[in-house]
DNA sequence: TTTCGTGCAAACCCTTTGCATTTGC
DNA sequence: GCAAATGCAAAGGGTTTGCACGAAA
């Protein structure tokens, strides 16, 4: 299982810098059990460290992603939300009317996954996917 | 099957009025055998219809996804893609690396659609579905 | 004629960038 | 000390909006 402080040891490991801004942004992903907005962080960063500007978050956010420590999901708002890589990948149901989001486990769409390699050669990232549609509440 | 002027006669039916640049942006749309971007579409009216401007093309875009007469899709280039609805639905795998784009029939996520139904009661609009991963040649 | 649609320009949102300054190591 | 990281402010890309003018029915 991966704990909390995973990132930041990659990211020392790999000689980059532990400046306060990059602690505050990474404990805000790790914190968020579920995916947080670059403007979600930056306001909880904010609150402790009111100096920090925004950009900052995103070229940590960029840092992040270039080494694979955080994962993104497009869940169709217009912006895009992040997700500790080490936490396990799963995928999402979001209704388009009421704005659930359910979680599925990589199971669900291992069959998927398979049956693309196979019949197209295709290989599908399909971690953190979102589906969109219908939750059962709002379609009755 | 659907032919040329779908469109444009359900527009009609519901009393919108028929301008030169609600036609030629629809007619941009039916002709493209692909997905389309606002600003393609708009790049092609332009030729024929100089004084367009292309918050005409958005308004006449969001009217028609109101109407049901187009849907969108999401290839992740931080724009929108759109296809006539009355087209038939198709799935995408989006290749990350060289960017080629292999259509899938509607039956390859018919499981998948099936399983998400019955499993969790919800009901995936997967309409021109984009799946990212790499294609045949960029896996080897 | 009268409501609906358009052009224009400005604003919007999220994200990125150039540059001078600061800071971790 | 010095490269790396930050803050600031401005720009970027795609999209939306307010308002007065113009045109479809």
């Amino acid at each position: 299982m991966h704990q909390s402080g995973d990132i930041v040891k990659k990211l020392a490991e790999q000689g980059y810098r532990l400046t306060p801004q990059r602690m505050m942004t990474i404990s805000a992903i790790e914190k968020s059990d579920g995916h947080i907005s670059a403007e979600e962080i930056y306001a909880q960063v904010i609150t402790k460290y009111p100096q920090v500007n925004i950009s900052t978050v995103y070229r940590t956010l960029e840092l992040l992603k270039k080494l694979g420590l955080v994962t993104e999901t497009d869940f169709g708002e217009g912006r895009v939300r992040y997700h500790p890589a080490g936490k396990g990948h799963h995928h999402h149901l979001v209704c388009q009317d009421c704005g659930a989001i359910i979680d599925l486990g990589e199971a669900v769409l291992a069959p998927l996954k398979n049956d693309l390699l196979r019949e197209y050669g295709f290989s599908a990232d399909l971690r953190h996917l979102a589906i969109f549609g219908r939750c059962v509440n709002c379609n009755k």
